[in-house]
DNA sequence: TTGAAAGCGTTACCAC
DNA sequence: GTGGTAACGCTTTCAA
């Protein structure tokens, strides 16, 4: 016997009241007979009464429920993202609805769908590795859909987003790994077509100019996150006939394995090849050597992505406030970049 | 002007045919014209008209969502549950409300509140490290919701629950160090009053007893998974009078810090120490040494409770099919815990 | 202070 | 084949 929920109609039945009185005495409105509201709610804390949330959402129009879709949660960055969103949604009294693409482009529309159907509020994304048309993002905009991309965003789309300045980020890196002495610096990259990727790539490559070192594609190699190809591409760097001396990577999660094949290989981190990375995970710090990344500021970006939604979301109608967040980021500096002593130290 | 959703009416009316029409032939109905039908369908498509979820759920009393209810989504372990569930969900034709508890008991009963206002038809959840009473739990027991535990569970709640055999992985664990010499042996363990934990700590003990090994409180630390904490008790253990030769970790997570502690002060692993772990996340194979942890079947995890807790969903009113599943585990063996030479190497 | 009734978007039953 | 209507659980006028 799957009971029943009790409802509001049943209240009034046992009280013998009109619904709308129930309705009115469980909102705590002023104009009800103390007697009435006691009664009530007595009556309605014994049945363990709980609110039709559903009831109430269609009535009113409001969820107060957002969807958050996310290539892999598997991946730290997501994970750790969706918890910063989930919490300060929470705060913010919405329930999040996730969804995961699994990097695919076609889930990512079917999942869009089924969250706008579930009537979502608005939408936080983070657009897929094989996604690269933007259709259906561009019909949630169409719609007046509140939406915020962060991280792996889309140029030309005219949304709310919460970045980083990738190309800044590369830059940085890239020079801080030829203030070490490096000359010869590659990139091991995300896929070719991946934005976030190409603007790292941009910054590699400019900061490479900027010091009159050799630029080249053959320095830049591309994986598509699994660790096959990470693999792959790991041991075409060590077979270089000219080896490289510095290598930037797109993530800590490609980082690792690439450690770890450099290690069998006998390439000496930092020594022989210096090495610096994105999204300084947690684990980084515990790594031998240290793994130096840059680090993106994971928290604020959650908070940012869903005050920018809300933002959208009570916006009174007509305007829609639409802005790039663009997050700062830090070079965090460990053992697998330092082939000079700290000044000072 | 936040763009009103076409409905059903919207349509009905344009075409100047019933509401009940519409909706017959939107969801393919044999009984409607084919002329009528591909009217609507156009006029559906042009209008980009999206069902109400909402409606169709208050409606037939379905949602077809679950809650899935977890600690922290920046542990691993969690976040790639969670990502097994959201698949195996999605493919069954259900959404997933996330909600993180922080640890927290308090947030974890507000949180079981707001999933059950919003109308899910089953729950799936991993207790808080601070949840030491279960009326919260009970009491949807009570109400004949849906519900698994799965990983942080609790004695003595008939239920259904997915869970590994920690009392066996952790004897396990320690005979393996026992194997490779270790006569002292410690557990850093986690909150004293958590089942999963105090479970491996029986495997462990019951190991040292069978074969004769020193059992003392005092070689067992109890971490809350805080950094901070762990950096604690990993001191105190280096700093034992009669220094440990062998250590079990409660998870990888709690072994990362402790490992980089232990490498600080000297302690060479596995040489001095000889150290497994449990959770076997990804980078463990990445560490160096390579940390030796136990393995368990995320994936599998996820699936398996989905699956337990759709069988509740779905059953005929009156039978509540609960079960526990056991999920096997696997010690994987790297550098972390071999002192001897692997047989045939 | 309370009650009756309309309505949110949809489906399903019963007529025609 | 099609249309009217009740119903899902709730809030909100409007009247009393």
């Amino acid at each position: 016997m799957k009971a029943t929920p009790v409802t509001i109609k049943d209240i009034a039945r046992s009280l013998n009241i009109s619904i709308s009185t129930v309705s009115r005495a469980l909102r705590g409105m002023p104009e009800i007979h103390p007697d009435t509201r006691s009664a009530v709610m007595r009556l309605a804390e014994e049945l363990d009464y709980q609110p039709n949330q559903l009831a109430k959402s269609l009535l009113k129009s409001r969820t107060r429920t957002i969807g958050v879709i996310v290539p892999n949660l598997s991946y730290h960055f997501f994970a750790a993202v969706l918890n910063s969103i989930e919490d300060a949604a929470m705060r913010a009294g919405y329930s999040v609805l996730v969804g995961q693409t699994q990097e695919s482009y076609l889930r990512e529309k079917t999942t869009l769908e089924n969250l706008l159907r579930s009537q979502v509020e608005g939408i936080i994304m983070s657009l897929s590795r094989d996604t690269d048309h933007y259709e259906h993002v561009e019909r949630l905009i169409r719609r007046n859909i509140p939406l915020v991309l962060f991280d792996r965003h889309a140029e030309g789309i005219d949304v709310s987003k919460v970045i980083v300045d990738n190309y800044q980020a590369a830059f940085g890196a890239t020079e801080h790994l030829i203030g070490q002495g490096c000359s010869r610096i590659g990139f091991l990259a995300g896929p070719p077509h991946l934005l976030l990727s190409n603007q790292r790539i941009a910054g590699y490559r400019d900061a490479l100019r900027k010091h009159q070192l050799p630029v080249s594609d053959r320095h830049v190699f591309h994986c598509d996150y699994t660790q096959e190809s990470t693999v792959m591409q790991t041991l075409s760097i060590t077979n270089l006939s000219e080896p490289l001396d510095g290598l930037v990577v797109i993530s800590d999660r490609v980082a690792y394995p690439a450690l770890y094949i450099m290690k069998q290989r006998g390439v000496r981190v930092p020594e022989d090849l210096a090495v610096v990375s994105f999204n300084n995970e947690p684990v980084s710090a515990f790594f031998s050597p240290g793994l130096s990344s840059v680090n993106q500021p994971i928290n604020e970006i959650g908070l940012e992505s869903v005050r920018l939604l809300l933002a959208q979301i009570e916006a009174p109608d007509g305007e829609v406030p639409r802005q790039t967040q663009v997050m700062p980021t830090q070079l965090i500096v460990r053992e697998s970049s330092q082939r000079r002593e700290m000044p000072g130290s």
